[in-house]
DNA sequence: TGCGTGTTTGCACCATGATGCAACTGTATG
DNA sequence: CATACAGTTGCATCATGGTGCAAACACGCA
């Protein structure tokens, strides 16, 4: 692997005006989307139904007004969370499964390439060879 | 690997009734705290900075008031996002990497783990068999 | 064209929370 | 003990946005 890895900077002041890939990454718009409890029940229940739902389908989970949860799908819909398909005047929603972990991981990796050289994962490794020997031997 | 896979629930009702790995990876509170524009410019500079920083330090990085500067941090610190750490009177604040990264990840595998059978992953696990034969060989 | 259904939008209301200022607490330092 | 400094908290203000109701809109169907 080659080295990737910056030296941070000094303050963070510096750091506001240094440019990382975790900046892309840390969009408030997205969390917003998934900061309201009934918003992100929605997205948790058309996660799991895993599949394309209308909107009144979707009402059915939470009991909030049907135009409420309109809004909040189109608001899920602008975040990338959820995507919106019509056939004829029923409208449907499913949520964007690949899109978002892609989306989280690399989130994940970002702020992990800022933190600390990461110890615990050479250790995983090491461990993962130990056992690779270990099953060949 | 085993089949950890269960059929997804055939209604978005039936799925908010449902309990599954992404239920509780999904917390409004961890997105509430990014979905502010000020809260996630000081969290990125934590981020970024990569060492626990005092609240004055924090606070150059954008220009509000010192006072809410420390409200963002506690707020951050309450959703897990930041660590802090007393040494006198000044108060230290250091992102916490390794945590929210891990937590990032485990929600992309929730929500992966929901979303469809993800033919691309298998697509390039077989690739890379593919590969590995030809190196090889 | 009129009707019923699924969804969206306009509007008003209200709760939440982001912000700045000032006062306050707590901790070193003289 | 007085002073300065780092940070927090109380308070008032204001903007944002979540909510429900009713009307409007869009589409299929008779």
């Amino acid at each position: 692997m080659v080295q990737t890895r910056k030296r941070p900077p000094a303050t963070p002041r510096a750091a506001a005006a240094c440019c990382r890939p975790v900046d892309d990454l840390l969009d408030p718009g997205l969390f917003r989307a998934l900061g309201d409890p009934t918003r992100v029940r929605l997205f948790g229940c058309l996660v799991k139904c895993a599949r394309p739902c209308s909107v009144g389908e979707i009402a059915d989970c939470c009991d909030v007004d049907l135009s409420v949860v309109s809004r909040h799908l189109k608001t899920l819909g602008g975040a990338g969370l959820v995507e919106a398909t019509r056939a004829g005047r029923t409208v449907r929603y499913a949520a964007s499964h690949a899109e978002i972990a892609d989306r989280m991981r690399r989130l994940a990796a970002a702020i992990e390439e800022c933190g600390p050289p990461s110890p615990p994962r050479t250790a995983t490794r090491v461990a993962d060879r130990t056992r690779r020997r270990r099953r060949a031997g």
